[in-house]
RNA sequence: GGGCGGGUAGCUCAGUUGGGAGAGCGCAGCCCUUACAAGGCUGAAGUCGCAGGUUCGAUCCCUGUCCCGCCUACCA
């Protein structure tokens, strides 16, 4: 055993994690024998880069899955990255544009790449960040959702619901991204409250009697207006449902209709009715019988269509908005314009504001499926912790819609569907004539500049299949044509045997790859070792923010695929935010570097603050100085290991022995300390059983320091140090600070990893590292000897407190009166004076039942013994008083609420007997030290009399 | 509009069967006591948002109310 530096040095940290990775200390095999217990990482985004999120969440993963491992379980824990398709996309095009090219000029096939290379280059970053937090994944088995394994998993998912019916095509309004040009599911448009204005416009009657004035947000979308809005039973419009309007710019014959959905407290009670960019007008359209027209005047790049009239058509949709206010101004059509805030949709990746367009997309029928995963969180399958979150998920589950999974761009899934130009719909058209095809670049065949047509008319231009698909910016496939879904790729159209298939160009959100996450990183679809043993995983460690993006949808498939829940506990941790409450993000700057921090104050200390800041159901103020303090926290368990070793004697022990071999040498403080460290054990499991890691981490830390250091450290330096110590408790408490010590550390090793292993290698071990050691399992509480403790512990702060209230410097030895209160304190005080004298830096020390205050005594009444300290000259007498009367106005303030609670009658008789006895036992001893209190006092003001 | 969470010491927060209000930091005083001054000892500091109710008893349960934050919605 060799000595420690004066300090940790916590650069040292990843040597230990390398050693760790090399010896394959992660594996579950490093337990063969143990129970599964398995965790599968939330996959962060491969272009992400480690931010506090991540960071909570990967510690208390970690805190988790060490604290298992230790216990014997075979414990998985399953890392990787997902490809993040929109987000990844964007990155790769920004590299392009700095280039000067873009993803067009290369084509799908070499854009592809790009993103590959891209991927192989950056794609291990927030990988190698998250192993500075000593996250103890399994690296071996690490995953990428675009992997070849899970790209199978997402295939066979996707054929096999095609299959039952639950995934189909529909044409009808989704949220679209104009910016990034692809499709978003609700649960990925960012509602935001921002002050706009509305605007009451008047729509002439067609009879020419007046108009009808509507109210909008969006006075653009006028120009796709296909009807004016009432509400049947509004006294006011009563008249002029059936009427028609003109519409103004277009002067388009538009009906007034009446419609229930319509609310006549809102505007004017008329509403202008877009069925083509509103979701509501869609509805109401579709309602109607025959429905309402469909006109679509805003494009996929947010610019007005030809249909939108020839003055607007390629104007942007905002600029468009300003030119048709002008010219409603320039008609006096505008009534007045009004403040208004509402919410506004905006793109979850790039904050465009996003435009309701009606497109042909790919959708899970979800209704089925998330029954399924309410029945598995109503049966108790799958826990939700903490219960708070129960609410927002039934109610989320309940008003579900079906999920739009396919989206406009070109990394990510490929959805395997297949269309053949050459049969026939059932109405019998050429399914050719239904696929159009718009080229991002017109193709110049022969002078002739082609920008596109359907698919039949292009192949008749001369281009060919490959030639189209491969500029093809927008495909669309007409809800008509026949999907053809398979397993393997169809080289021939099943039915007519054409060779020429056309690919759906679509990919496949994300999240449909990560819901498949728990079983697809295990193997499936085949059936491996791996998905037979760690399915389904313990625990979904998460935030909030992807509960329906991911968890409920991970519920949904797995309870399908798998037949049973993917996990059994999810537990929902909180949003770390800035020192001041605010959410951090970029945009205000208040981000925190969680590798800054772990640089300026080592992972360990970091990883703690994080767990003791964990309490369930309210978010994390981050702030440095908690980090700090867990920083000094360590430095406090280095010192103690430095004493300990200094102190094993001459020839220290090789290893360490079980309690049971010295635990009858040590004296009460021994026993005192194996006792209270058997609590903690209890209390730390059971925190972390219920997730409850700041609990948990508050109770060692409570013990290590206050306990540990602050008493039996303090207490072993007299033993330590005496020339009267016997061989026996020498020994004894020599194997006993070394015995806490390494089991302390094991017990802290879940949370602070390297520190733990720093020191643990330092002292005799078996095994080679504190990660594949055992947990600590002691059952040595002992109540008689924490008891007895007490009136060592009330004599040494009974004088302490003398001392520090009379500001009496520690280098005045203090001449000490002990009075215990009965025979059995008396005898263990007598014992064990020699603790008081070094802990209380006392001089002479007499115990005695027989003492009385004395003239120029200072005095200490506590609930076990008086203290007092003759203080001949030095006593203030008014001073003493003074602090006297003010521990007297203590007691007193207690004893008022304990008196009325016993006389009232009705707390006798109803409150249960032990309260009424613990408050009985509270109220004697209170009265004890209130007599003792005023016998002093009354002594030193006869004193003062003199 | 609906829902959820929070309002406890100067600051950040614990407080899970309703039965004597706690921690960390900060602050004040005394100390370089030979593991640690990144430390030790002692101490000051709270109408537990407000108002009712249930109860022998409420920080805890119920109702109302005021702030703060979040989620959600078909607020033209």
């Amino acid at each position: 055993m060799n000595n420690l530096e004066k300090n940790y040095d916590h650069s040292k940290e990843m040597r230990w994690y390398e050693y760790w990775k090399n010896e394959g200390f992660f594996r579950p095999e490093v337990n063969p024998g143990g129970k599964p217990y398995s965790i599968v990482i939330p996959p962060p985004n491969v272009t992400g880069s480690l931010h506090m999120g991540h960071a909570l969440n990967a510690t208390l993963q970690d805190v988790m899955i060490r604290w298992k491992r230790m216990q014997g379980f075979r414990a998985l824990w399953v890392p990787g990255t997902d490809h993040a398709g929109i987000a990844t996309q964007n990155v790769v095009e920004r590299q392009l544009a700095s280039e000067g090219t873009d993803r067009y000029s290369l084509g799908r096939e070499e854009f592809i790449k790009r993103v590959w290379q891209w991927k192989e280059e950056y794609g291990q970053r927030i990988i190698n960040q998250l192993t500075r937090i000593g996250a103890s994944c399994d690296w071996s088995r690490q995953r990428f959702t675009l992997d070849r394994g899970l790209s199978r998993a997402v295939r066979e998912v996707f054929v096999r619901l095609f299959e039952e019916g639950l995934i189909y095509r529909d044409l009808r309004l989704i949220n679209w991204c104009p910016r990034c040009h692809t499709a978003l599911s609700d649960l990925e448009v960012e509602h935001e409250e921002l002050e706009g204005k509305l605007t009451y416009i008047r729509y002439p009657l067609e009879d020419g009697n007046g108009y009808v004035v509507v109210a909008t947000t969006r006075p653009e979308t006028m120009l796709g207006d296909t009807a004016v809005a009432v509400h049947p039973e509004d006294p006011r419009y009563r008249d002029l449902a059936g009427k028609r309007v003109v519409l103004p710019l277009i002067n388009r014959k538009i009906p007034i209709i009446a419609d229930d959905m319509v609310d006549p407290s809102f505007g004017t009670g008329a509403v202008k009715v877009t069925p083509a960019h509103d979701f509501n007008d869609e509805a109401m359209a579709r309602r109607q019988n025959p429905p309402l027209p469909f006109i679509t005047v805003i494009d996929e790049s947010g610019k007005m269509t030809d249909a939108a009239g020839k003055k607007y058509a390629g104007m942007d949709r905002y600029e468009c908005r300003k030119e048709v206010l002008r010219d409603l101004q320039e008609l006096d059509l505008i009534e007045k314009e009004q403040k208004h805030t509402h919410s506004i949709g905006h793109c979850y990746r790039c904050k465009t504001v996003i435009e309701p367009f009606s497109t042909v997309q790919w959708y899970v029928k979800v209704k089925e499926l998330a029954d399924e995963a309410v029945s598995a969180v109503n049966n108790g399958s799958i826990r939700i912790i903490p219960e708070a979150w129960l609410n927002s998920f039934y109610a989320w589950m309940e008003n579900i819609r079906d999920w739009c999974i396919s989206r406009q761009i070109w990394w990510g899934h490929q959805i395997p569907v297949w269309y053949c130009p050459y049969c026939k719909t059932e109405e019998g058209q050429h399914q050719g004539d239904l696929i159009t095809i718009s080229f991002f670049k017109p193709i110049d065949r022969g002078g002739e500049l082609i920008k596109g047509g359907t698919y039949t008319e292009l192949r008749l231009r001369g281009l060919s299949t490959e030639e189209i698909m491969l500029h093809a910016n927008t495909v669309n496939i007409d809800r008509g044509v026949k999907a053809i879904c398979m397993r393997e790729d169809p080289s021939t159209c099943p039915d007519c045997g054409s060779e020429e298939l056309i690919r759906d160009p679509d990919v496949l959100d994300t999240w449909f790859s990560s819901a498949l996450w728990p079983f697809s990183t295990l193997g499936w679809p085949d059936d491996t070792e791996d998905l037979r043993t760690y399915y389904p995983t313990d625990v979904l460690v998460t935030g909030f923010d992807i509960l329906f993006f991911w968890v409920a949808r991970m519920m949904m498939m797995g309870l399908r695929f798998m037949k049973d829940v993917p996990f059994r506990d999810v537990y929902i941790h909180a949003l770390v935010r800035d020192a001041e409450g605010q959410k951090m993000s970029k945009s205000k700057g208040n981000v925190v570097d969680p590798l800054l921090i772990i640089d300026k104050y080592g992972a360990d200390a970091f990883r703690f603050s994080l767990a003791a800041f964990a309490a369930q159901g309210r978010d994390i103020k981050f702030s440095e100085d908690r980090v700090e303090g867990y920083k000094n926290f360590i430095n406090k368990i280095w010192n103690a290991a430095r004493f300990i070793m200094m102190n094993l004697g001459d020839s220290p022990p090789t290893r360490i022995e079980a309690p049971s071999a010295w635990i009858e040498d040590l004296d009460i403080t021994g026993k005192w300390i194996l006792s209270r460290f058997s609590r903690t054990i209890v209390d730390i499991n059971r925190s972390l059983e219920e997730y409850r890691f700041n609990d948990a981490a508050n109770g060692i830390y409570q013990f290590l320091w206050h306990e540990f250091c602050d008493w039996y450290i303090e207490l072993s330096k007299t033993v330590l140090y005496s020339e009267n110590t016997s061989p026996e408790l020498l020994g004894a408490t020599r194997k006993c600070l070394l015995f806490l010590l390494e089991s302390s550390l094991r017990l802290l090793h879940p949370f602070m990893p390297f520190v733990t292993e720093e020191l643990w290698q330092h002292l005799p071990h078996q095994g080679e590292s504190i990660m594949t050691s055992s947990w600590p399992e002691y059952d040595l509480v002992d109540e008689t000897s924490e008891k007895r403790m007490d009136y060592l512990i009330e004599a040494i702060s009974g004088i302490r407190s003398i001392r520090g209230e009379l500001n009496i410097p520690p280098s005045a030895r203090l001449g000490v009166r002990i009075r215990p209160l009965d025979q059995e304190g008396e005898d263990l005080l007598r014992q064990n004076a020699h603790y008081i004298r070094q802990l209380a830096r006392a001089g002479e020390l007499q115990i005695s039942q027989e003492f009385r205050k004395e003239r120029g005594m200072a005095v200490s009444v506590r609930n076990l013994l008086e203290v007092y300290v003759p203080l001949e000259g030095l006593l203030d007498v008014e001073n003493e008083i003074m602090r006297l009367e003010k521990d007297l106005r203590k007691i007193d303030d207690k004893l008022g609420l304990l008196d009325r609670k016993l006389l009232n009658e009705d707390f006798i008789r109803k409150a249960p007997e032990e309260v009424v006895q613990k408050e009985k036992m509270k109220y004697n001893e209170l009265m004890g030290r209130k007599e003792r209190l005023q016998e002093g006092i009354e002594r030193l003001k006869e004193l003062r009399g003199e």
